[in-house]
DNA sequence: TCTCATGTAACTTCGTATGCTACATGAAGC
DNA sequence: GCTTCATGTAGCATACGAAGTTACATGAGA
């Protein structure tokens, strides 16, 4: 099934955003994801209502971040995205009146409502601090291997 | 998203199946999950392969269950479908040239490994045995209430 | 007032599960 | 043998939602 990809792209938006440290256009961050400008301001305005980000129009104007990258986890953004569905399997009939679907949804229900915990739970101890971290890590890593093997990227 | 209801659906013909204790049609059990015979079949097929059902063409024929129902675990059931993607939510390009990026799957990655294992694990706990008893309670329970308030269904 | 940018509606495209039709295959009953 | 009943499967239609695109309104600066 093809996978909703909105959360990945708007950490993804983020970090890049954090890297340039000034506004970015609709047009700059669809070109860094290889995607539709449209797609990026549909992508962000839940961020912007959220608060995490800002919009200005005109000369000058882009997106910027607007909260303290330490203190938004991936599970914030994710809740500023709508919470999608985290799952692409699920129940037949949510509330059945068949017995048997009562008590298979009852097991299952139970299982998938862990798990959707646990991956919460986990996407709340990882800040964008960190990831920005791990990316400039990465980043000093290609470096200096670079130096030492040159190539053109 | 719209969800895959594979794995309930085989869980629900499965118990179905139990409870009758002879061969059903896909006929009948189409109508059971207010669905279309064919879905039934082809639902079935990977179960068929994996031995944990049978199934016989004409007079009499039909499906029967060809498994302890003890020793198989839903897990075993979700493989037999071909294990089908858990997560309606996954990373924009899985193979990324872009550090931002790579430094974003690999914690995203991460966490949805943990998730999805733990699921499994869980659902690997799971008998199709215990499905059945947990539904007879139901049942049982479902007919002693009736008898108190008794109305038909 | 012109240009650049976001905001948003409306439509198209695309992938996948599901629903359905049609027909081949094979087993049981007559 | 022939009819009936069942699975097996290909092939197409449908539904739905994310992603992609077009078009245009709105507002901020030069």
């Amino acid at each position: 099934m093809r996978r909703d990809s909105r959360l990945s792209g708007a950490l993804h938006v983020l970090l890049h955003m954090a890297e340039r440290g000034q506004p970015m256009t609709s047009d700059e961050l669809a070109l860094c994801m290889s995607t539709n400008p449209v797609v990026v301001r549909r992508m962000m305005a839940g961020l912007r209502e959220a608060g995490f980000v800002q919009s200005e129009k005109g000369h000058g104007g882009g997106w910027t971040i607007a909260c303290d990258l330490k203190a938004v986890s991936i599970k914030d953004i994710y809740d500023a995205l709508g919470a999608p569905t985290v799952f692409a399997l699920g129940n037949r009939t949510e509330a059945p009146g068949c017995l048997v679907e009562q008590a298979l949804n009852s097991a299952l229900d139970s299982a998938f409502h862990d798990a959707e915990a646990l991956l919460l739970a986990r996407l709340g101890t990882i800040s964008l601090a960190d990831l920005s971290d791990d990316f400039n890590r990465r980043f000093a890593a290609h470096r200096s291997q670079s130096r030492k093997k040159p190539r053109a990227v």
